[in-house]
Order: C-alpha cells, then sequence, then structure tokens
DNA sequence: AATGAATGAGGTTTCATTCAT
DNA sequence: TATGAATGAAACCTCATTCAT
C-alpha cells in the first residue's frame, strides 16, 4: 500500500518532468536556447516560473536532459544496427535506414541535438564542457569498429585513414539528415527515397561505375 | 576639388567600415552573434560605440555584412572553377580544391557564413529574413548546371533527381570543410589532402570498385 | 487518562520546537539571519518545511525566539549576582565573571542576541518593533540600582549621571565580550582572566593609581 | 583648452558618483544592506538603474565606497592626534574628542563602519575578504604605539598585554561611541560631553581614587 | 500533524540603442 | 563625425509562504 503510494509520487514527478522538457523542446527548437526564456516554458508548460526550479536546476540544465535523452537513444540505434547486420553493406543499410525513420519521428530532439554537438552552435554553453565528449566513444565505437574491419578486408578504400573516414561518412549523413529533415523541402521528407539516397551515395559514390 | 575631397572621405569610410567588421568578426568567431557585446567590438574596433551606429543600422547589420562578404568571394570561386574547367570531374576537383584552400585562409568568414547559412544555430536572427535565400540561385546555379549536363550525359546517377543530388553533395562538402577547418583535430589541416580526400569521396563513394 | 495524554503531547511539541530553534540557531549564528533560508533550516532540523510553520509563524518568529531564550538567562545571571554579592566591588566582579563564563558556554546565543540588541545589525527587522526595548528595564534594573547606591556612598565618580554611566559600563563590557568570543584571537579566550581584565579596567581604569 | 574639458568632465564624473554614494549612503543607513534595492538606490540618486553600474560594478561596491572613504578619513584623525599631542593622557584625550566629534558629524558613514567593521554584522559580505584587515595595522598602528610606551613607562597597567588593552579600550569607545550617536538618546547626544566621559573611563576607572 | 510541490513577487545585473555634446 | 553616459526592458534565479494531500 504504501509501495503503491510511492510509486505514485514518483510517476507523476516523472510526468511532470516530461512535461516541462515537451514544452522545453518545442520552445527551443523554434527560437533557440538564448531566446526562449524560463518564462516561455513555464507559460507553455502550465507551470509556475519557480516550479521549473524544482524539476531543474537552471535552464541550461533543460537543454541537456534534451540532448542526453536522445543521445541514449541514438546508442540504441547504432547497437541494434550492429546486431542485426552481418555485411557491412547491411550494416550501413540499417543503421541509416533506422536513424533516418527515428530522426524523422523525433525531429525536435534531433535538431537540438545536432545544434549542440555540431560545433556550430556557439549559443549553448555545453561546448566548454567536456562532458560531452566522453559519450563519443560509447557513440561511435560500433561504427568505428565496422569501418576498421572493412578496410581490412579490402572492401573499403585504405587511401585514408579510418578516422578521416568515419568523420566524413558520419558527418555527411548527420548533416543531410539535418537539412532533409530541417530544409524547405522538408515538407517532401520521404524516410525510404532519402535514406536510399544516403545509403547510394556512401556505398558508391555519385559516379556510375 | 570637391570630388576629390569626397572622394578621399569615402576611402576613409570604407576604411573604418572594414575596421568595425574585421574587429567584429573575430569576436563573432569566438563568442557567437548573442554573447558579443558592442562594447566588445568598440573596444576591440578603437571606435566609441555610438560610432558603430554611424557605419551599421545596429549589432545584425554587422553580422550579415560579414556573411554577404563571404557570399560574394564564394560566388567567384565557383565561377572561377566553372570557367577554368572542361569535365565534370575536373570541374568537381577545381571547385573542391579552390574552397578548401580558399576557406582554410578564411576561418573566420567560411566559419560565420555556414553558422547562419547552416539553419543550425538559431543564435542570430536571420533566418526570419529571408532575404538571404535568394541569393540561393546566384551561389549554386553553375553547379546545378553541371550536374544537370552531367547525369543527361549519363555521368552521374540518375536514380535521384539532382535537386537531392546537389543538395547531398553540397551539405557533404560544407559540413566537412567544416569539420576539417574548426574541429579537435584542426592542426592537422591540410587543405591539399582533405581535399583530396572529399573528391574520391564524392566521385567514387567509400567502395572499392 | 486524557490530560495524561495531553502532557505527553505537549512535551512531543516542546521537544520538538526546541529541535527546530537548535537547528535554526546554529545556521543563523554562521550564515546571519538573510542568508539562512527556510529550507536550510527543515533541512537541517529534519522536518519538512511544512512542519516548521506548525511551530512558528514565520522565519523572523523563529529568531526572536532565540533571542528571547537569551534574554531569560541573561536576566537569571543579573538576579543571581545581585543576590549573591554584598559590595558593588563584589557585585561587579561576580555579574562579570558569571557573565562571562555563561557566554562562554552559550556562545551562538549570545551573539545572535548581540546581533539583534546592538542596533548594529540591520539584517533582521525586529528593530522597527519595539517590543524588544519593554525588556529593557527587566534586563537592566538590578544594575542601575547597584550603581545609584554606589554613587550615593561615594564610590563611584559623580562626575556624570547614572545612566550615562550605566550605558558606557554596559556596552564596554557587551562589545569586549562580543569580541572575546568572536574575534580572531577567540582561540585563547579564557574566562576568568578576560572577566578579570574587564573587572579591572571597570572598576579601576587603565592608568595605574 | 582641452585640458580644461577634461578637468569639467572629469569633476563631472566625481560629482555623479559622489551623488550616487549619497544616496545610497542614506539608504544603507536606514535600511541596512540586504533591504535596501538597486531601484532604491537609483530612484533616490535621479538616475536609471542601468546608470549606477557605469559607475560601481555592482551593490557591494557601493557599499566598501563608502566604508572605504571612513577608513580614510579615520586613518587622518588617528595621526593628526598622534602628531599634536605630547602626553600619553593628551593623546588619549585628543583621538577621542576629535572621533567623537567627527564622528557626530559623518553619524552615516560611521555608522556603517561600523556595521562592517564590527564583526557583529553578517548581512554584508566584505567579511570573506581579508582585504579589510590588511587596513588594521595602518589604523591602529600609531595607537599601539603610544600604549607601548606608555606602559613601559609605567604610566597603565602592566597587569595585561599591550594586545589586550588596545583592543578592550578601542572597543569600549567605539561601541560607546556608536550607542551615543545611533542610541534612543541620540537627540541629547553632545559631543563634548560623551568625549569626556569617554576620556575618564578609559583613564580612570569608575572607581573614585 | 507532517509534508513538500507550487507559486510569483522581487532582486540583481546586462546590454542594445539613443542622444546631447 | 565621434563620443560614451544614460537608459530601462528584460533575463535569470531565489525563497518565504501556502495548501492539498
Amino acid at each position: 500500500m504504501e509501495q503503491e503510494n510511492i510509486g505514485r509520487k514518483e510517476r507523476e514527478k516523472l510526468f511532470k518532468r516530461a512535461e516541462i522538457l515537451s514544452a522545453a523542446e518545442e520552445l527551443f527548437f523554434h527560437k533557440g536556447f538564448t531566446a526562449t526564456t524560463l518564462d516561455d516554458i513555464a507559460v507553455k508548460a502550465e507551470f509556475g516560473k519557480g516550479t521549473i526550479y524544482n524539476y531543474f536546476a537552471n535552464k541550461e540544465e533543460i537543454y541537456l536532459s534534451i540532448v542526453e535523452d536522445f543521445i541514449h537513444k541514438f546508442i540504441e540505434i547504432v547497437n541494434e544496427a550492429d546486431k542485426e547486420s552481418e555485411s557491412f553493406k547491411e550494416f550501413i543499410a540499417a543503421y541509416i535506414s533506422r536513424l533516418y525513420c527515428f530522426c524523422h519521428d523525433n525531429r525536435v530532439g534531433y535538431t537540438l541535438y545536432v545544434r549542440e554537438f555540431s560545433d556550430i552552435n556557439i549559443d549553448t554553453v555545453i561546448h566548454d564542457k567536456c562532458a560531452y565528449f566522453d559519450r563519443y566513444p560509447q557513440m561511435f565505437q560500433p561504427f568505428k569498429n565496422r569501418f576498421d574491419k572493412a578496410q581490412k578486408e579490402g572492401i573499403i578504400t585504405d587511401r585514408f585513414d579510418i578516422e578521416s573516414i568515419v568523420v566524413f561518412v558520419q558527418h555527411s549523413i548527420f548533416s543531410n539528415l539535418y537539412i532533409s529533415i530541417n530544409g524547405r523541402r522538408r515538407g517532401d521528407f520521404d524516410c525510404r527515397h532519402e535514406a536510399e539516397l544516403a545509403v547510394e551515395f556512401i556505398l558508391n559514390g555519385i559516379l556510375k561505375k
């Protein structure tokens, strides 16, 4: 009985936290970090301004929580793609198609993540905190391993080192995904088609054989 | 005589304007738009704060002027590459190598341009103003023409429409260039080598033939 | 039976009240009134924040209760010294030595009392409420009587009125005691020695006879 | 001509600074540090709130400036008393009478100084900054030297060390002066009379010889 | 009686922009 | 034309107090 009570409170707390995050996400997405005020968030979340501070230490922490969420999900995707595919080609295809579909459904989270992660946006502060870079290995190791193996097996070019290739590929994917999702033609966005293009581009380049 | 006077004044005015832009560029690059104050700019440019307003209507216009400058130069590069190359391959190689070298030497301007142009940075406000998108045709038309022709000649894949391909390629190049220039391994940046990688990647993909 | 019950409850209530006061005392002492938050107090007292309000109307009342406690004890000291001493000299000696020892053991309470009573600290609000000054007679009357008598008996100077002398003496004692207890040399604090110095200073001045 | 111009601006700046300090002084005196808001100060000084920040980095710095001013003047007083008196008795009398008169005329500055300096008030923050204690020697050295010499010459008691005596005397004087100036009988305050009482008390104690 | 989530008034500080000199 | 003092809106954040459970 008591346990049940604790459970409910806990659940309520999490629920409200999620409400706040959801409101903030939307605002950050449309107005950016600096331009979004705590008042905005409070109003949209339908809480008092002070209440927000019972759930997050400050504005930045709200932003970070959103990005953090995305990272967790991203890691899952990479691992799933890794597990469920045999060959290098299959892995690339699996990874890209999963990523494209997932990000299509989680446009806002993905966008905020990229803004932070891209080194392009200076608006938020996380930048200075290296905490982030600690996640890199977890995020990209499976990816690297696959490329490493593929290079050793002679499947992919050996004219450049693995680090360069992974970086190039990863950024091509991310930036194009970003554009597809947020760009001016986003209305047309078709997961499958875009993923296909990306896979083909990555695997075969644009020149006909 | 009077004309001569005006000429000197005009020249002085332009010179001072450039001084301000130069100071601002540096600051925007390191601190971002929001975090850079007009005081910062005034101090660095060694002008009074009020003086800045004799040259620019407001802080935003300063940022825009910098980006505008980059766009002019970018257009030149595209046109030059277009003029001086015969085949599609040559064009791609010429465009990429010119772009990489130019941006390497103009890291700051390029970075600010990308921040603005990428749709990733929401820190500045230009976003809302479509003025920018008017420059797209001028910037990318030659590029599009080349791809169009190449597709018609059967040189590049016809599995996707030209718009998609150009966007994908352009963003791959831009995002990778950005990372090369600003990323954590930037110390190693070697124009030629990076350009080579990009060219190869664009033209042949990563899979061995 | 019911009475007995009430008795226990009453006792429990007083006990909890004391717990709160004790926690608050420590905090007020170290951080001052303004800087001490109700959260601080609740955490330290190990009660819910709301619970505090079942025992005290507001933050200020907590502070006042502490000071009030000190006043009660102070009055006892004055009265004891009065009862147990014959001559004026004995009284001064008894009063000072008791006061010094007591305050040495009740550093926190004494300090809070002085902060409030001294008119020096404006941090708290009690100032406006004259309630305090009502206690003055009770606190200092025995003292005054002794000085009055001593002056009439020609033991102490008659060049100044009693009020002036009492004020001067009392403040000399209090301020020096405060410094001794809280000052930077407090480690060395030796009740007896400090009391001796005070007694001698009060009774004979610093000039050799 | 140019020099004259600079002079005027400089003078104006100092004048305005003084205006702000004067307004702040009054407010700090009546309401204390915490309770005085920057709005209060701005309104009273008849400046915009932001203007205050062109003269002082923050609220604390305003307070410190006031106290600093007092310290300068206090040092002057000690030195003057030192120069213009021969014997120990003369020095004490000169010091006390000067101090009493000066503080009577500068009640507010003195009060704020004591609040900060007394270790009683925790409201302000200076406390933490040891910067203050650096001024001690400059402030009290002449005083110490006089007492030292007097003790060696056998004029004052040798039953206690100089440090103890100086501390006791200094605090007696300061606290009584404070009370005289700010206490409830302050209306009656008569510089000369109060100073006389203090001198007599310090030099001869309260017991008749 | 005990709790602590919710509240929002109120505080300090920043900074783009104006304008009198 | 050049200046920089003045401005005040607006931002973030704190915390005493209330109140539903």
